[in-house]
DNA sequence: AAAAACACTGCAAGCGGTTGCATGATATTT
DNA sequence: AAATATCATGCAACCGCTTGCAGTGTTTTT
């Protein structure tokens, strides 16, 4: 069906080997001997199979984004700076759904078959144990948005989130808020663990007490709205400080709908900037995460662990920055 | 490195090719046979290698999705059925990112180079050129929300966007609004077209003329907001239907930035009914597209190409239905 | 009971590249 | 000019699986 290298050598009157290394950097091929190639490969349109040549090379070009988070916004841009950072170097971009898996085995078996060069898995909610054991299979493995203190040797690109959440906490202070509460994450997600730390770490330098700490069942404006709901029932606070801005929003929403006064009564602040975290309808002063630098060197860094697997685990942070906007009232 | 089929006949005691066969559906081998391989197997820790067995049928087992907006949420639930419906059946989603891509060629020759086995084109904003493209290159395509009256024979499934427009009209008209205006997507994008004639479709068959129309530049938020206030600063209406949920908010918000009362001053209905339509601070009165029902059926259709490439297309439509919110007065 | 049909099985030739090794051609040293 | 190093090329053996074909053993038909 489609041209073979063979008909290019034999059009080209050269060897295949000779096709083969013109098409392979840094291969000793001569410049005479190149152009021969190309002119014959050009007049038959030839491409290379990358199907054959990964049963040679055992190499698939193939990268997985392993994801286990399909409600939040955050990952739209996240698929595609990925998928952009891929076609640009000639890699593929695999997608690898891991919502509602419980089974890292089975994980590893599906990685496997999939016989991608590498993955980077990009959640905060999914068990070090998996990127563990995708690392133990010999997958290259990088952990977008991880947990820095994360004891397994792995390597992690993301931000700091305890003292990300210390910045928050922080903020609030400025703005003259003092009975303030935490709203996190799923408390079984290390982000929320740690934003969580970082909050308690801010109020204590404060010399304060939290005024109350939960966390949401998802990373969901509902969750965001019913654990905002169960809050507002049993406590009085001044300002929430929302592990995720879509936390961040169903929280609003429960307080606007008891007629709560946003920002002078209750103020927010939220976690990642999104992009609807500026719509007008919230304006939310958040925590902005940088996204596309952690995806980016994310990818820079699998890259460079298909070409040396044993490179040793690196943790690579980006500082957090907050946004203001209209949650939260001047001082 | 990897256990192969060899070792495992060797183990087995058995010939190469019954291993093969004991891994291939409908292949003629004896359960004793069978029974022995899975043995081999299994105390081997074999699992075939999907690179050399693509090498040899031709087959990949990876479909493309191909997509050119990152920016609607609504693609988070088409990433994640899709991705979903595809592992299920032991297949391998591929994305392919085609934002700001222009050239069908070059579009072409990257989904060769990627040896997807098929692909879902979900875009009604992608040139229909490219999915023609796709085909001429043998590339099994459905177009998955794409225009069912379009001219060229390619698969599509999606929903009828002229008829859904004249329903979002209907609507309108029951709930007492007479001067309505339309604020579709981008005016290249054929769901745009399609329900901006729907929208006349209604408004003539109540013997009523439009009050307004326009197009925003894209299916965004920002681009809704800046049409609707081009609209407010030139018309007066009493309501609009709005080609897409994001553009929908971005309408609102400037409306509701001119201190305009929403529903009594002026009604709104979007289009999608993405998550986010129905939380509290938009409260969105939409048109419901099926998502669901299209990209799962999308997939099937791509899958049972892969098999008969000649396949007549087909074009399969999944009906819209109104979902009620609070963006439209009481009658 | 012989003939015909059927179900298994193994052989070996692919699928389309890569790459170690040996060889010949060129360039560099001394 | 001989000896040595460097570069370019081709040969052929893989990479790991599939499949057409031919052969054997078993069952069904008549």
């Amino acid at each position: 069906m489609a041209v073979t290298l063979k008909e290019v050598a034999e059009r080209a009157g050269v060897s295949q080997s000779a096709v083969s290394r013109a098409y392979t950097e840094g291969a000793s091929v001569s410049s005479k001997t190149r152009k021969k190639v190309e002119k014959a490969a050009l007049e038959l349109g030839y491409s290379p199979s990358l199907i054959a040549r990964s049963l040679a090379t055992s190499r698939t070009s193939l990268i997985g984004l392993v994801a286990n988070n399909f409600q939040n916004p955050v990952f739209l841009e996240v698929f595609d700076l990925f998928t952009r950072a891929l076609q640009e170097r000639g890699l593929r971009p695999l997608l690898v759904n891991l919502s509602d898996e419980t089974d890292p085995q089975h994980s590893v078996r599906m990685l496997k078959q999939y016989s991608v060069d590498g993955v980077v898995v990009a959640s905060s909610t999914l068990p070090p144990v998996f990127a563990k054991a995708f690392k133990d299979a010999g997958v290259p493995v990088v952990h977008a948005f991880g947990r820095i203190s994360s004891d397994v040797d792995i390597h992690v690109v993301g931000i700091d989130n305890r003292r990300s959440g210390e910045m928050a906490v922080e903020t609030l202070l400025q703005h003259g808020y003092r009975s303030i509460a935490f709203l996190g994450g799923p408390e079984s997600s290390s982000s929320a663990q740690d934003r969580g730390a970082g909050f308690l770490d801010g109020l204590k330098k404060a010399g304060l007490v939290p005024a109350d700490m939960r966390y949401a069942d998802d990373y969901t404006y509902d969750a965001g709205k019913v654990v905002m709901n169960a809050l507002l029932d049993e406590k009085k606070v001044d300002a929430v400080f929302c592990g995720d801005d879509l936390i961040c929003m169903g929280a609003m929403d429960a307080a606007r709908g008891r007629g709560i006064n946003i920002p002078e009564e209750l103020g927010f602040i939220g976690f990642n900037d999104m992009k609807m975290s500026e719509w007008e309808a919230y304006g939310l002063t958040t925590v902005r995460q940088p996204t596309r630098d952690i995806i980016l060197s994310s990818v820079d860094l699998v890259v460079s662990m298909v070409n040396d697997h044993e490179r040793t685990p690196e943790k690579r942070l980006f500082p957090c920055t907050i946004v203001e906007r209209q949650t939260l009232k001047s001082v």
